[in-house]
DNA sequence: GAGAAAAACGTCCAAATCGTTCATTTCTGA
DNA sequence: TCAGAAATGAACGATTTGGACGTTTTTCTC
């Protein structure tokens, strides 16, 4: 993927004339480096952010060789969730990348766009898929390509402070890859330094984790349970470790039973993304 | 300890044209010296400086790396085995990352890299994590860290053709998702549309993949086995399947046993990306 | 150490980009 | 509604860039 672009590609990009993209790098608005000989790059994520900050409608993707867009940038968010579910089942990652890439350049926030699209689209994927509706393989495509558009989210986003750590993963057993990406997504994206630690994890491992690295948030992403009589000791061991570095406890999922949630200890249960943002941002203002 | 650079390195490593990086070694705008040939060589510090001259106040120069060839590139193989495993294991994510990329900027396929560096690190990783001597969430992290910077190589190598349809994935109970996501991005890079399915999916429904997708070529990544009673029926079934839509089935992956793998039916089985990328390619040609 | 393959050399030129200027369009506030 | 301000888009010669070429150097392999 080419890096730098000239432009004149940023202006047949987004239909404007070259000048005013040279004018705009001038002055700043966008973000430009320059080469020994005096002519002007500009990189593709600066690119992004403007037409993000503008809300400007990119009409020419693939000059830029970003994925196309529809053109279409007022998605409704219901229609979207019809398009992205017939998109995934059919395995075509180009219209589920540009689905998701549309709403995000319109300015939706990356918490939004997971609860009310993502999400809902894989409950319903997973529905089909346990009435046997769905083939399995078409299950497991369709969250092979979500994974590799959060990741190319996760490149678009600005890494956050080095010092508000955030770390997370998924219990033994649960090799759901999405959801804990997603959170750590959403964390970047509200300035937090958030790693996956990965799947299947054994509790005492993240303990271990815990106290080498004294992360100021901890989360679990609990979407299957293999061993329930193993949750509430080794919740109960990383709240410990927890309370010990200082941090704070953050599960989620719905691999949970309620009267199973209640029993464990925790600073917070999230039940969305963005009710994760506002407990994380609250975190970052004490 | 004067890490020197040819001009064709630089070029790729800073996005702009050879013939630019010689006109300015020329001009002195980046200080290079020559050999006895009259051949350029640069130092690393000469473009990290022209770098910091250039794109300022944008991103860390360090991050993006420069290949340390100094002319010995075995010598860099060998050690960027030890340098990516001690990154690997710290969690260092850009380092490791850094050092891929490195060995790319030199020229390496894909596939050599591959096989050289980024296997043996796993296979020491695992050799750790099995004694005890890694901590598991490490050894996750790890994995973690390597399914990324593939991503990331996979958006720099450009689509294959699209008639080169290649299928693959790993059976059930094998969630390694690096050997099989290594896999798509050789294939890619050798001219196939290759896509990865997914994880642990059921052989009945990647034959089912296989009727309704009709591929030229069909592999599978096999590092665990969870049940090896259902091994020989299910590669049997996948074998028929593909020779009912004309393809081949290839396998790989160390975790078949010599005496099973022999009782299995397969067009080829592949012990390293190298071999793997030979087969394609004649499969090609016809 | 010799021969072959790969990479880098210097040179050239078309295409792209530069900075500048200026007419035109769009916005703003009385 | 209209004058003035601000932004846009197009045009210009001068400069830079990227790719192509045959030749020479370096690197690899036997």
């Amino acid at each position: 993927m080419q890096e730098l672009v000239t432009p004149k590609q940023v202006a047949r990009a987004i239909d404007v004339s070259e000048s005013s993209v040279k004018r705009w790098c001038d002055r700043g608005i966008i973000p430009s480096v320059k080469t020994a000989g005096g002519h002007r790059r500009i990189p593709i994520a600066a690119v992004i952010s403007y037409l993000r900050d503008t809300r400007q409608p990119l009409v020419a993707p693939e000059v830029l060789g970003l994925p196309a867009t529809s053109g279409q940038t007022r998605w409704v968010q219901d229609r979207a969730l019809d398009v992205i579910l017939q998109a995934l089942t059919a395995g075509d990652a180009d219209r589920s990348r540009q689905i998701l890439f549309d709403l995000w350049l319109a300015g939706k926030p990356l918490a939004v766009i997971f609860d009310e699209v993502v999400a809902p689209a894989f409950a319903q994927i997973g529905q089909q898929w346990a009435c046997g509706e769905l083939e399995i393989y078409r299950e497991r495509h369709a969250c092979e390509i979500m994974t590799r558009v959060l990741f190319e989210f996760r490149l678009g986003t600005p890494p956050g402070d080095p010092r508000l750590l955030a770390l997370g993963g998924t219990i033994p057993g649960d090799h759901y890859v999405i959801p804990t990406t997603m959170v750590e997504l959403v964390l970047q994206s509200a300035g937090w330094n958030s790693r996956s630690l990965g799947n299947s994890v054994p509790f005492s491992s993240f303990c271990r984790a815990i106290l080498e690295n004294r992360p100021r948030l901890f989360w679990l992403s609990i979407s299957h349970v293999e061993n329930p009589e193993e949750i509430v000791p080794g919740v109960s061991s990383l709240y410990d470790a927890m309370k010990e570095v200082g941090g704070f406890l953050v599960l989620g999922g719905n691999g949970l039973a309620p009267e199973v949630r209640d029993q464990l200890p925790m600073d917070h249960f999230c039940s969305s993304m963005q009710h994760l943002v506002r407990f994380a941002d609250g975190l970052k203002a004490s």
